[in-house]
DNA sequence: CATATTACATACTATTTAGTATGTTGTCTA
DNA sequence: TAGACAACATACTAAATAGTATGTAATATG
């Protein structure tokens, strides 16, 4: 039968699938652990593969955590975080329900591990260089990427004409970052309520 | 000559300066390395002591994690961003003006290790409840001493009436962290400038 | 001032770790 | 369909690591 059937690929050796279930797990673990505190026995273990598929993917341990930035977490962020403002006229309320949806809405057991990006930024920023450029690189994606739909708000008339998108943009990026940092330190399950409420007045002090 | 001599303490053996001396090298080394990343040789390493004397000290690396966070971190906290307050009349000024000192005008140098306090919630409050809860302790008494700071504003009339100090309080130490944790990740200098002025702004939103 | 104890120093160990060397089998191509 | 090569699996290694066992000298105390 040749290869007839393109869908159904029954192969059992597939180095994009590999890769994605490396990366998963990877993900996983290090989001819960840090990268320096899993090994990579620690992620093969939580895959049907062993140690020579991560090495035949990934020269070095270092080159699996740039792998995951670019490749599962940056993603990530496009599409919970900048994707689903296109849907709202304005983007600014479109932020808000986000944040409530996103994390408002979350259990402390899903909050506990914080953020996927912050956590690598905080963690491995100043310990690599490699890490540093692909971090830096993702959070200014999502700086630009919000930035774009604040000046459309602005256009749209919901942002005064003399605030500066660019700037809020990264105060916006930086609450994300906060709140998760902040949930994930303290105990108190009402405290985004508390953070909400102030960046609600934010938002209102920018807006028309 | 006995002991005649209380304030020259010429001991070559000092359990209370050993342990400062011990704390102040895991400090710098976690500092910018991470919990994680840090082994105990490479603490004492950096110290006139030896691994007999770090143990002397500290049944395990977790507890000394712990000794830094309660007699380090939170003291430096305290020194660092309440007592200044007190020498403002208006608290909110007095905040400004420490991030512009302490935050604003650091080289990227000494930014890109973040905020020491920050850095071992995002690493270490997921990985082990001890250090949850030391490092939840810490913020708390953050929230809770600028709360402090902004109800004697209120009082004082720089507040709104209506304006949740509590909850205020909660969004300045999200920022305090936030602020480090971006201008780590980011490569930007001139990132500062552009968080400043929206916490400005919000500043100038719960003001009289 | 004798001695008990504290505050260390030194040497060692079992385990974990990133990475390698080499073997094996599925899959593609000619 | 017969190799050729890619996609793994397995077994191993050298270095690093937290922690221990034990020795020793300084200091306190009676």
């Amino acid at each position: 039968m040749k290869t007839a059937n393109k869908r159904i690929k029954k192969k059992t050796r597939n180095l994009e699938l590999s890769r994605k279930e490396i990366l998963g797990a990877a993900f996983q673990e290090i989001f819960a652990r840090g990268f320096q505190g899993v090994s990579v026995d620690d992620i093969v273990a939580r895959t049907s593969l062993t140690k020579g598929a991560f090495y035949h993917q990934f020269p070095t341990k270092l080159d699996l955590g740039y792998a995951l930035v670019e490749e599962v977490i940056t993603p990530m962020i496009i599409e919970r975080w900048i994707k689903p403002l296109d849907q709202y006229k304005n983007p600014l309320q479109g932020i808000l329900k986000r944040m409530q949806e996103l994390i408002g809405n979350s259990s402390p057991a899903d909050l506990r591990y914080g953020c996927p990006l912050n956590n690598l930024v905080q963690e491995m920023a100043p310990v690599d260089p490699g890490f540093k450029k692909r971090l830096s690189a993702a959070l200014e994606l999502w700086i630009t990427e919000t930035d774009r739909h604040l000046r459309r708000a602005k256009k749209d008339g919901y942002i005064k004409p003399e605030v500066n998108t660019r700037r809020a943009a990264h105060f916006i990026v930086m609450a994300h970052e906060g709140f998760f940092g902040m949930l994930k330190g303290l105990e108190d399950p009402k405290a985004f309520d508390a953070l909400y409420e102030s960046l609600k007045r934010f938002f209102d002090s920018i807006s028309t």
